[in-house]
DNA sequence: CTGATGGGCCTTTTT
DNA sequence: GGCCCATCAG
């Protein structure tokens, strides 16, 4: 019986699929089986230990990953497994909430803000509730503060402002709080934050779920926040059923609240936790491990892990100095093509990542250059997108009146003669009568002697009005995809957006879009289709029936895996990003490093390290120092393009130096030598101000050369050569 | 009230 | 180089 579900499992994850109930932690290197031991134990729980499906809950970081996580799982169990609760912590969270609305203070229609949301929220709590400039304090950097108080479970009233700047931010989260609620809305970490709170407070809502399930399971441990945490903790106290799975050193996301330390809380709260270590990879080759190790070995503070596969050697990885960002981008496209003719990959089975998502764009140009097809992962996010976010601004307000946002948002677009003067007064009016919006205008519209305005605003009002009441009275017998429809239809929109541009056709084919995605959720309450669409992450798009590379950063690049990966851009500034590298807390660089190793290892066979000569940010072309993680991988292990694989033709143009000491100077910093400066990288100068220091990065800037020198008592300071006065001490 | 124009700022990374 | 926003003329 047991073998059918651990059949040709190793040894290390047999023990953690059939470890005894209990808290248990799996700490596994990457391409270890992770997935295949959740869904394993998952089958294991139901078939050996018949655990009834609907009593086991599972956190996957993205619903791409629940998905597929199900099928495995249902491949496994032979059939649908009834009941299973599977999906990312925040829609999983959204659902609770929806039952426990009541509770937080929100009814069951609530609906989930985004970013962008969140920031023109915030612009009012700002500008109209404080009365304070937008400029001196951004709504981003006061959002930022709040989402990791949310992250930490503080709310406003528990908030301990350390500066100034934090009092403010004090402030503007208490009425950002109010604001949400009476939008009846929650932004991505109330949902977290709300649920973790309410099992916090509600000890008869905590029991219920406590009650009712009995094993939680956890993907990707290691990127969960504190609230997320809380959570499991919470839900987890009486039964002790808690099986998570993670990697240290993949974690990536440090920067919005999550917390490595969650695995030492583990412990704390756990005391009778197994641990379980995968160490043997199934996914790269023994060439491939080896460079990832040699670069993730550099991190201080790991549980030292020792990668190992049977899948001994492989071909060398690829080391490759492009003049410039369209080269690159040239250099891949080809090397593409050159595999897929030399029968060494498939096209689907190549990606392309990097770390920010403007670079995409000189791989698209590329791409669409050489008329080949390409899958771009997120970027300008679908639902990011204007035409988008008005559409389901409609949706939104037909199913949640109280969403003011929405309802500004497209109360006169397209245009329909409600202007700013209107929309004021409007506003003051519903202020004063402590209503909503939709219900001021819902009042002003059915009594004409109610409010203020008249004649041609009122009529505006009033037709736009009936328009919205409308649609809400047949909203609930409608299928989405046809109340989408009607909206478009009733409102003109697409011939409103219809402009005869290029650009007008593409967001009318981008809603056209919507409506075939809203017409195939058919039988989805309005609800969860507007639920569904908020919570879609950029993987979740990644479709695998299109034979085509994809492109992607390196976060949305986690829990995958390709034949071929080409990582670009490896530059000091880009990887490790500019921020890490002036920032002074060594974690944001030890994170940066995590991401070349994640980035690394989502290789199978081939892995191709690329950086670039010159690259252009902002309209303005810099010289920057190749990544200093490339020169942490043994030079054996990196060979030119021509020796990329056997047959290969010399196309790479001639071999460039390839590995040698640490630190070795590209031909970028040639260049700079030669020039006048004769300041380099590495270097040790004298300042008269800072005193002794080392450069540490340097970069032309329209004529000067700029430097980055980290002075031994004054710490990193840019300067230019041309101003600075620096002596060299030796180089 | 609408559409055009130019300035400012920008790029981490995402649910 | 591009997007968002504020400002202004019609």
């Amino acid at each position: 019986m047991t073998s059918a579900i651990v059949d040709g499992l190793n040894e290390g994850q047999r023990a953690a699929v059939t470890a005894p109930p209990g808290p248990v932690l799996v700490l596994a290197g990457p391409g270890s089986g992770k997935t295949r031991v959740l869904t394993h134990r998952i089958a294991y729980l139901v078939n050996e230990l018949h655990v009834p499906p609907w009593r086991i809950m599972a956190m996957t970081f993205t619903n791409k990953a629940a998905r597929e996580m199900m099928h495995r799982v249902e491949g496994l169990l032979g059939g649908r497994v009834k009941g299973l609760t599977m999906g990312t912590f925040h829609s999983i969270c959204a659902r609770i909430l929806r039952r426990e609305a009541e509770r937080v203070g929100l009814t069951r229609d609530y609906v989930i803000f985004d970013t962008a949301d969140q920031r023109a929220l915030m612009k009012v709590v700002i500008t109209e509730d404080l009365n304070l400039d937008d400029k001196r304090y951004p709504p981003e950097r006061v959002l930022g503060r709040i989402s990791n108080a949310k992250n930490e479970l503080i709310r406003p009233d528990g908030y301990r402002p350390s500066d100034y700047f934090d009092e403010i931010v004090k402030r503007a989260y208490q009425y950002y709080e109010a604001r949400l609620i009476a939008n009846n809305a929650v932004d991505f970490d109330d949902l977290l934050m709300h649920t973790a709170l309410l099992f916090r407070e509600h000890h008869d809502v905590l029991a219920r779920y406590q009650n009712s399930v009995d094993h939680v399971l956890v993907d990707e441990f290691q990127d969960t926040n504190a609230a997320q945490y809380e959570l499991l903790r919470l839900l987890t106290a009486r039964s002790k059923n808690i099986f998570c799975v993670g990697d240290e050193d993949q974690s990536i996301y440090r920067w919005r609240g999550a917390d490595y330390r969650n695995i030492n809380r583990l412990r704390r709260d756990f005391p009778e936790l197994q641990t379980v270590l995968l160490e043997q990879n199934y996914r790269s080759t023994q060439v491939i491990l080896d460079a990832a190790q040699a670069v993730i070995d550099r991190n201080t503070h790991r549980t030292p892990k020792r990668l190992f596969t049977d899948r001994e050697g492989g071909p060398k990885i690829v080391l490759y100095e492009a003049h410039n960002e369209q080269y690159e981008a040239e250099f891949v496209v080809e090397q593409i093509a050159l595999l897929v003719k030399a029968g060494e990959a498939e096209p689907g089975q190549c990606a392309v990542m990097y770390r920010t998502n403007a670079q995409s764009r000189a791989l698209e140009d590329a791409f669409i250059r050489h008329n080949l097809p390409y899958r771009l992962v997120g970027a300008t996010r679908f639902y990011g997108r204007r035409e988008i976010k008005d559409v389901l601004a409609y949706l939104r307000i037909i199913h949640n009146p109280d969403d003011s946002l929405s309802l500004m948002r497209v109360i006169n677009t397209p245009p329909r003669g409600i202007g700013d003067k209107t929309i004021a007064s409007l506003q003051a009016w519903a202020e004063s009568n402590g209503i909503s919006l939709f219900e001021a205008l819902t009042q002003l519209s059915s009594d004409p002697s109610a409010g203020p305005l008249d004649g041609r605003a009122r009529r505006a009002l009033g037709s736009f009005a009936e328009m919205l009441n409308g649609w809400r009275a047949i909203s609930r017998n409608m299928a989405v995809g046809d109340l989408l429809k009607l909206v478009l239809d009733e409102t003109g929109y697409l011939g409103w957006l219809d402009d005869g541009s290029e650009q007008g056709r593409e967001r009318v084919e981008n809603v056209m879009e919507l409506v075939n995605v809203a017409a195939e959720a058919e039988d989805l309450p309005l609800q969860e289709f507007l639920e569904e669409v908020a919570l879609v992450s950029d993987v979740d798009t990644l479709t695998e029936d299109v034979n085509a590379p994809s492109l992607m950063t390196l976060h949305a690049a986690k829990g995958l895996e390709f034949d071929v990966v080409f990582l670009v851009g490896l530059e000091e500034g880009v990887l490790p990003h500019q921020r890490s590298i002036e920032d002074p807390d060594a974690e944001q660089m030890a994170e940066e490093r995590r991401l070349m190793y994640v980035g690394m290892t989502r290789a199978r066979k081939y892995l191709y390290l690329v950086y670039c000569f010159r690259r252009t940010v902002w309209g303005e072309s810099s010289v920057n120092m190749r990544s200093r993680f490339i020169d942490d991988i043994p030079p054996e292990l990196l060979v030119p393009p021509h020796a990329a694989f056997p047959g290969m033709p010399d196309i790479g143009g001639p071999p460039r130096r390839m590995g040698g000491p640490p630190r070795v100077r590209s031909s970028a910093q040639m260049e700079i030598d030669l020039g006048e400066s004769a300041i380099r990288t590495g270097m040790r100068v004298l300042h008269p101000k800072f005193g002794e220091g080392i450069v540490v990065a340097s970069r032309m800037s329209g004529d000067d050369q700029e430097v980055s020198v980290m002075f031994d008592e004054a710490g990193l300071k840019r300067l230019m050569v041309s101003f600075a006065n620096l002596t060299v001490l030796d180089g």
